[in-house]
DNA sequence: AACGATCCCTGTTGGC
DNA sequence: TGCCAACAGGGATCGT
């Protein structure tokens, strides 16, 4: 499923193939993708160029330019199997439900679960449609987000997913980073002393460039692929996620795979405390 | 404020 | 073998 590293991945490969062309036209299959709607979409965006795209958290935010400096955003969320592809020869099947034209590109957003969405956000409120989510979890600079967390009673796992107290982790990379950090899934918040927090600063960083490196985590048949239609090549270096009766390879006791809040959590209980 | 429950979807899987 | 219920998953939303 894509996290910060698959979007962040996803962003570059879009940014490099489609900043300043112009949108020449918008198939729309699927209208539901939209909000508010595909013919908000089709009057704002058609005719403008692509000046800009960035990721926060796990949005990216596309920057449409206008002709008076009036710009229009598209707030993307790839949710569980958005895919964008841009193959040149790419037939698109049932689950494409929107293709962009650009002077001489043509990318298909592809969902097979319909639970991503593309929201068109007018220029003066496109930060208030990200103000309830929590800081990028690779680029926030201060640890004020892990003091939001400490305070917080769930399991730590749930805390990690919750994009409202710092973005960007998903299932995958949170479990990855307990793990880094030798730290159980299940210590609530308040539990954590000052060693735990500042292992827990020093995991994420490394385990979610890690990722990113090798293009993000491809995982079954619904996997996340790049838009060029490759796969991550991450999956082998995962250290618990999807590796439950497996021995780990720090410490060599058997990886559970145990469920939190309603998300299958995988981690070791050998040298996770 | 922060928690749990529910919903959105559909391809895959497991039980009978 | 076939059918169907359960499941997976992020996050919005609602009720407590």
């Amino acid at each position: 499923m894509p996290e910060l590293p698959e979007v962040e991945s996803v962003g570059r490969a879009l940014a490099a193939e489609l900043t300043g062309r112009r949108l020449t036209g918008l198939r729309v299959r699927w209208g539901g993708v939209f909000e508010p709607s595909a013919r908000a979409a089709r009057d704002a965006l058609l005719g403008r160029r692509l000046d800009g795209l960035h990721r926060h958290g796990k949005y990216l935010i596309a920057r449409f330019a206008g002709p008076g400096g009036d710009d229009a955003h598209l707030m993307i969320h790839l949710r569980m199997t958005g895919q964008f592809l841009s193959q040149p020869d790419c037939v698109p099947d049932r689950h494409v439900h929107v293709t962009f034209d650009f002077e001489g590109r043509a990318v298909h957003f592809r969902d097979v679960r319909k639970f991503g969405r593309l929201t068109l956000v007018e220029h003066p409120t496109a930060p208030a449609a990200l103000a309830h989510v929590g800081p990028d979890m690779l680029t926030v600079r201060t640890a004020d987000w892990l003091e939001r967390a400490r305070r917080r009673a769930a399991p730590f796992k749930s805390v990690l997913l919750d994009q409202g107290v710092a973005a960007g982790l998903g299932n995958i990379y949170a479990d990855e980073v307990l793990h880094r950090a030798r730290i159980s899934p299940l210590r609530p918040g308040g539990s954590l002393e000052h060693g735990e927090l500042a292992a827990l600063r020093r995991a994420i960083r490394p385990v979610l460039r890690a990722g990113l490196r090798r293009g993000g985590t491809s995982l079954g048949d619904l996997a996340y692929l790049l838009p060029d239609g490759r796969a991550g090549e991450h999956l082998a270096h995962l250290a618990v996620y999807g590796r439950d009766g497996e021995v780990c390879r720090r410490c060599g006791s058997e990886i559970v795979r145990t469920t939190i809040r309603a998300r299958s959590s995988h981690w070791c209980p050998g040298c996770q405390a």
